[in-house]
DNA sequence: GGCGATTTGTACGTATGTATT
DNA sequence: CAATACATACGTACAAATCGC
């Protein structure tokens, strides 16, 4: 797993959204599949929830996930090219 | 200017949104001027700084306002239909 | 329909970093 | 270099939606 701790001119939400990218596109992460809970992913990752909600809004915008409300974050299906 | 701290189903940055939408659609706020730095805004309003990023980035999805960092955030000339 | 557990959404406060003037 | 203003990041609390029982 990637130091987000580690000193970068990029942001942690950014380096964070671009780690999952890479876990979605690669398959490890499959189309439908729910990821760890908001709370958890940001305990799990060392980071705070504030930059795991910008990192998923990051996420939505490149079409990869889809949230929904009480239910949980999952890939999209099918994924965008 | 409206009560934000009343109750409504309507979240707090959507309503302060819809607020400077109409200051902005009246004219009263007119294209290409600047908006109040988004703290004084914030305290202006007696709404967090947390609940004005929402409010702008609401904005700048409806295209009616700019955001340049270190300088401040301006009513967008043109105005979108 | 209610109740509790789970999970996302909103809102507050604060501190530090970065860009512009 | 100092002042101003937006950006990122952390922590916390409560609200709202969903689901299983």
């Amino acid at each position: 797993m990637p130091d987000f701790t580690a000193d970068s001119p990029t942001p942690v939400y950014v380096r964070a959204a671009d780690y999952l990218t890479a876990l979605i596109r690669s398959g490890e992460l499959a189309p439908g599949s729910r990821l760890t809970p908001e709370r958890e992913l940001a305990s799990n990752l060392g980071v705070s929830y504030d930059t795991i909600r910008r990192m998923t809004a990051l996420l939505r915008e490149r079409g990869l996930i889809v949230t929904v409300h009480g239910r949980g974050t999952y890939v999209s299906d099918p994924l965008p090219p």
